[in-house]
DNA sequence: CCAATCCATAACCATGTGGTTATTCAAATC
DNA sequence: GATTTGAATAACCACATGGTTATGGATTGG
């Protein structure tokens, strides 16, 4: 239910927010894992797990691939692309340090 | 349930995760103003105006500056500094990620 | 076919968060 | 000196959030 219409920007915020949620996404980032693999280490239970990816998924940073009865979830490599659009419209605080950033954007936009 | 590291990065996520504090933020950004100036307008009452407003500043978003009986804040320009690092620290991946793909397409090209 | 496994959802609970009004203190203004 | 004004703090409240255990549906394996 969203009764307020949130920007892509708040959804990417708050779903970094959490360092537990941000955990699992620096995760896989590096591979995709299962649900399972993922509560492995995380220190939180399974259904706590599978909530804080339907936060990530929400906010459009992972993405899942069910096979059988088990779920893959990657990150989403194009996931981060508004929160780059929101820092560019503050580019005039730190432009010196975009470049490179500005850069990257455009390799995920091809 | 107790997050022991709590990095720059987590308040930054926090801090800007808030609609209505992004906005403050963003007003700041472009000029300095009074917290009555922030609150005209803003649609929530001076308390809450000075409540985000302090967790602004925790997260090194904003600096403040007061004069005689009111308080000017303004936007720190390095205020975005660590989730510029934060993202810096994750671009890496994701050119690892691009160039994996590249790599990929360029393989089945031939 | 039956049992075990994987994952999502439901139900619940404690704490955090964002808002309010009331209050206080310092500083202008009269 | 008295009053008004700006901003922070206190006290409180409703709801969101992040965790738990329990449950169920689907899939795999013996």
């Amino acid at each position: 239910m969203e009764p307020i219409a949130h920007s892509a920007a708040d959804a990417l915020f708050r779903a970094l927010g959490d360092p537990t949620r941000r955990t699992l996404f620096e995760r896989l980032a590096r591979s995709e894992l299962t649900v399972r693999a993922l509560t492995e280490g995380a220190g939180i239970s399974q259904p706590a797990v599978s909530k804080h990816l339907a936060v990530l998924k929400g906010a459009g940073l992972v993405l899942d691939r069910p096979q059988g009865r088990e779920t893959h979830y990657r990150a989403n490599p194009r996931g981060l692309a508004p929160l780059l659009d929101w820092m560019r419209l503050h580019e005039a605080m730190w432009a010196d340090s975009f470049d490179r950033l500005e850069d990257l954007l455009r390799r995920m936009d091809q």
